[in-house]
DNA sequence: AGGTGTGAAGCCATTCACAGCG
DNA sequence: CGCTGTGAATGGCTTCACACCT
């Protein structure tokens, strides 16, 4: 994403020659002072951000106060050190020897994610997909009410959908103005995306979703973000097909191993191998882990701990 | 969007990618030649492939039969290096002097993604999110063909959805295997999501695409990837946030920017940069989005060949 | 000339490992 | 003693730049 554009390099402390002399050359010649905190947090560590203020406000409606990196990592899927790492961008909330307390993180990512002002979206395109959306609650409880909904089918027009009548996409400008509109979602079939799209950046929206399968072009003040079902499927698709391989490769190796091993072969701690990256969904702590495809096993192997397959 | 994975994108999960920079030498030593080449594809690259794909597909139906990595990579929203670098994880299907062939990149990339065979897909909670997905015609047309989808909610059995009548979800086991399903949708509400990862897993499921606000925990030769709406607006909020800040230093800054390049600056070539780019999702974004710089402009900078920016 | 394919360099993100503080 | 916060190491992805083919 878009980040760190704008003035002259962005300086990232990685300077590994004379790093305590002066870091800032470039960056003072570029009229740029050395500003306030440099917090560049890494658009990977924001997107985790949001999962863990989720997680988060399930821990404290259930009445939980305080929650040490360990756990609050195994909660959100991350392993520990990456989550001490992304809370480390944002400040230093925690108690050593203790850990974070709730309400404090909770706060200061939502500050950092910038929800402390509400964001009003509005949905373009009142199909099923629109539909689904306007009707989603997940939205208005996370600070980003729809304010409004459009279509240019006329028998929609009027109706409301979710509690909100749909406007004609006409009105756009004027509604989105009126109603402080500062997202919107594109819902619409692909042929309409870039030209709804184009509406919605001269009504003044600067921050698009986009559902529809195909890459907007927007100037480059306005940050769109996709999601596309077809591709979701298609990367699944890709590792059903490679697990498939892999599987017929182990099967295969099983066999050599086996002969090799009888050969009388070392065992070293290194034959502890990774398989298959797993998708690092795993909760736990080894999130390293990629553990190979336990499948056919034959006795070669056995699953250890965190589903590392350890070769015998 | 959002993959869970852990990482990627999306909340990018960010995927470990497979680690499989094994040394394994072994491999020659069980009779298993050196096998087809190692083919390590990125996983950034893998969801980026599926775009490829889906641009290629509209050209071909508009009859283009070949095509540069400069054309291509406009249309994908990527820059032509990096489309020309994903391509070569594949093979090189490219004449040089003249580009490449749609319909062999087509042919190229399904076969890479798995898209040769069918993958079925069953929806599980038919909601309002639910309906969309089953009314959603472009999982058929890309290969996804729904084939079951199931609910808890009596009134709702036996209906049809899209075609496809909805299935008590004690069948799913039945069922998937009955249908060939190999992809399972989770969009149920939070609180039943991981029963139904759970079943879906137990029914023989391995791909899963979750909806739900959850992180499911899955044994790891199980894949999941996760669109999370919320999360993807607080990470356009959290944008919308870091631009306000920008705007201003911005401001800030102009005056002595300028003041610079009058006196004499040199233009090194890192002084070009991207437009914008997201990710993720991990993605992987994971996620990829992407956006296009084109216009507001405001003196400071041009727009370059791919939608890259000059700062001049 | 035109454009692909790719080693090499650079950048960014993840992971390690431990100093430091409660 | 436990756990946070973080410099340093590692590894993957992106970008550069050009050799090489047509």
């Amino acid at each position: 994403m878009t980040v760190q554009r704008g003035r002259g390099r962005g300086i990232t402390p990685s300077r590994p020659a004379d790093a305590v002399t002066e870091p800032m050359p470039a960056v003072g010649a570029d009229g740029e002072p050395v500003r306030d905190r440099a917090r560049v947090i890494p658009e990977a560590a924001v997107a985790r951000l949001a999962v863990y203020l989720r997680v988060l406000s399930g821990l404290s409606e259930q009445g939980v106060g305080t929650i040490s990196s360990e756990e609050l990592s195994a909660a959100a899927g991350v392993n520990s050190a990456k989550l001490r790492k992304d809370l480390s961008y944002i400040g230093s909330y925690g108690t050593r020897g203790v850990g974070y307390e709730v309400r404090v993180l909770i706060e200061e990512i939502e500050r950092i994610l910038g929800l402390t002002r509400k964001h009003s979206v509005a949905v373009v395109g009142i199909g099923n997909l629109g539909h689904a959306l306007a009707n989603y609650g997940g939205f208005r409880s996370r600070g980003f009410p729809v304010a409004a909904l459009f279509d240019v089918e006329e028998d929609l027009i009027g109706v409301p959908v979710g509690g909100i009548p749909v406007d004609h996409i006409d009105d756009i400008s004027r509604i989105c103005a009126e109603r402080g509109v500062s997202i919107g979602v594109v819902a619409t079939p692909p042929s309409a995306a870039q030209l709804v799209c184009d509406r919605l950046v001269s009504a003044g929206v600067r921050c698009i979703l986009n559902f529809a399968p195909v890459v907007l072009q927007v100037p480059d003040d306005v940050e769109v973000r996709k999601v596309d079902l077809a591709v979701e499927m298609q990367i699944l698709s890709f590792h059903v097909a490679r697990r498939a391989d892999e599987a017929a490769d182990s099967a295969a190796a099983a066999s050599g191993a086996l002969a090799e091993d009888s050969g009388g072969g070392a065992h070293r701690a290194d034959e502890v191998r990774a398989g298959a990256a797993s998708t690092g969904r795993d909760a736990g702590r080894g999130a390293t882990a990629n553990s190979r495809a336990s499948g056919p096993v034959n006795g070669a192997e056995v699953t250890g701990v965190n589903g590392m397959v350890i070769r015998r």
